[in-house]
Order: structure tokens, then sequence, then C-alpha cells
DNA sequence: TTTCAACGATAACAAATGTTATCAGTTTCA
DNA sequence: TGAAACTGATAACATTTGTTATCGTTGAAA
């Protein structure tokens, strides 16, 4: 197999069985691009095509808010999957701009792989709701966190589960992440 | 057909197509359930082990904070479902609990019936994967909610969402959904 | 190598929001 | 029906968080 695509197949396959035929069948369909540190591979206005996995790097999804300021909306790591997901699907603008924090590999899976996975795979639509679920349960922590927890609470939560954060990503789009101004998230840092 | 499965089967009926052999199997499986205003219908710390569809009526979701607090997670209205999905479909203890707001009527859907729905039905798993991709696209406006706009914003979005909310649920109630205090609530809607 | 932009700390001040307490009107229910 | 709980407004005050500006350091690019 490709090595490259190791990584995807080893999450796919946590999802559902899928036979040897199926994925290379499937898998042949991926495509693999190099980002550039600080490029954008989705911008906001324009309907996201594409669902990537990364391989390698970091991605960052944000948002520009009301006050034309970007709103960090996630960080996506290595081995998982970065898009905006309702553009996709429903092939609608996207309010979302994803841009590489690091030089990123990434693997590139088009709307029509997707859509066609769900019906040549013999689990294609159980991979689906799946990974539906999971990323459903996990901005439903992500709510419950901004009901429950102060910006502190947040941070801590951010640098327990991922500690390499800091030496990744610049302070101030942590703070954006948070929520919270850069200011008042060096206040917090620096305990006074 | 039963007169009180019209409104889930509508619903069901806009995500799948559903013959009138395979509903009527399914929905025998449902169960028609009448709660009472303020009654709970799932505890904090026990396991979810049922999805409500409401026919009539109003359910809140809330969940205690770290200081004791309640907090209202949602407001769930006719016609859509309401469930801890997280703890039902992993049968872990739920963070939530859920009560009625009025008498309601609920349709209840077990554990058995929605994964042997996925199984039996010939769109089982569709199903599944378009009620999570709707529920996730709903949370992620609610995210994207909580990180643009400000508790005065959620509440003009709320009242012109949802007009008739101001008659079925008091109003600290809807100050614990927009996560801000009651009086500060009370401040914002009386202008000074 | 030099220069400029990016970054993070800090201070001073402003705005938003929470907390506590009180009070009056309502609703509930024993 | 009457007492108690619930509800929402308001005031006074405390706390949290944002804004703006400054400054020194660092990193990146010409």
């Amino acid at each position: 197999m490709n090595a490259q695509f190791k990584n995807i197949h080893k999450v796919i396959s946590s999802y559902i069985e899928i036979s040897d035929e199926e994925w290379a069948h499937y898998s042949s369909m991926l495509q693999v691009k190099e980002i550039k540190k600080k490029d954008i591979i989705l911008s906001e206005g324009s309907v996201c095509k594409e669902v990537f996995f990364i391989n390698k790097g970091l991605l960052r999804i944000f948002f520009v808010d009301n006050n034309g300021e970007e709103k960090t909306f996630h960080f996506a790591l290595e081995k998982t999957f970065a898009t905006d997901y309702k553009s996709f699907l429903k092939e609608i603008p996207s309010n979302y701009s994803i841009q590489a924090m690091e030089d990123t590999q990434v693997l590139v899976m088009s709307l029509d792989m997707i859509l066609g996975g769900y019906k040549m795979l013999t689990n294609g639509e159980k991979l689906g709701r799946l990974l539906a679920e999971d990323y459903f349960f996990m901005f439903n922590d992500k709510i419950q966190a901004m009901y429950t927890q102060t910006p502190l609470e947040r941070y801590n939560d951010l640098t327990s589960s991922f500690p390499k954060i800091f030496q990744r990503v610049p302070q101030h789009l942590i703070a954006s992440y948070l929520n919270i101004s850069s200011v008042h998230l060096s206040r917090l840092i620096n305990a006074s």
C-alpha cells in the first residue's frame, strides 16, 4: 500500500470494515497535496470542494466576525479531517477559511469520492454516519466547554490535551481560539 | 396510519425514501409517552436509553456546571428529536437532564429500534448519516454564534426565529440558554 | 546583514457582565 | 383561600474582559 495512505486507512478501518479490494479502489481516488505554511486552501465565500485528511502538519480553520476580526474555530491535527462540511455537502459558500500553520501534507477527497463511497463501499453510509456522529460529539463537547468553563479553564484543558500547541501556534491565535483577546490571554498566563 | 405518527413519518420521509411496508414495521416499534410539565425524562448521570421525538410540547435539555448551576443547552421544539445522542449511542452516563416545559407528548425510540433501523431499513444507515449531519450543522451554527455574536444579538436571533418562546419559557431559563445571568438579560431587554 | 513585521508583555482605562439583595406581582398548590 | 415559591425588575457594587497604546524581542525577508 502507498505509504502515504497508511494513516487514513487506519482511521477509516477504525470506523468500518473495508476489504483490501475496496480500499485499493477507494484510495486510488485520493490525491496527495503539499501545502506551504500560511497558504490558504479554502477561502471564505467559496464553496468547499474537498475534505482534507492531514498526514503531517497543522491546519487552522477560521472565520471573520462582524467586526472584521479573525476567529479561530479549530486547529486540525495530524490524522484528522478538516473541511467545512456544511459547505462541502450542501455545495454552498463557506463561512470559513482554512490555512496551513506549517508546511502540511494532506490527502484530498472530492465530493464525488465521498458521495461515491456511500454507494460503492459496502459500509459507505455507515462510515459517513459514524464520522458525522463523531464530529457531532466533538462539537457537543466544545459547546459544553464554552458554556461551563472559564477562559483559563479552557486554556488549561488545551495545554493538557495538546501540550505542544505552543510551539506550533502563536499565542494570539490561541486567544482567538479561546474567544478572548490576546491581551487577556497574556494576563491569564502571566497570572497578574 | 396512526395519526400520532404522522409528524415523525413526515420528518423521516424528508430524509430518506421509505416504503409503506417498511414504515409500518418500523413505526410499530414507536411508543407514545405523555410527559407532565416539569417532569424529568432523563437525569444527569444515568444512561440515556431513548431518543424522543416531540409531537406536541416543549423539552428543555440542561446540565449542571461546576458551580452547581443549571445551564440550558437546548430547547427542543415540536417535530424535532431530543436526546443525549452521545450517552445514547455509546451507552455511557449522560451529562444532561431533559425536562418538560409543558405537558408534552413524545414518541419514544429505543436503542434497539435505532440500531435495528440501520440494518432493517433499506436506507437506514443513510437516515442515521443525514440526521447526524443535520444536527452536526446545527451545532456548528451554534458554536459560530457563540463565537461571533453578543448576548443581545443571540437574544434577538432567538426571538425572531422563535417568537413565541417567551410565552412558553421563563425568562431566566432563556438567560441560561444565552449563557448570561438573568439580571443581565433583564437589563438588555429593558435597555438600560 | 539590515530592516521591517510579527509577537508577547504590560499599563491605563473603558465596557460588559456577574453577584447580591430587595421588592412587587404572579402562580401554584396544600 | 392563603402561604410559599416563582418570576422579573432594579440598584449597588465587584469582577471579568476588551481596547488602545507602548515597548522590547524575535524572526523573516530583501
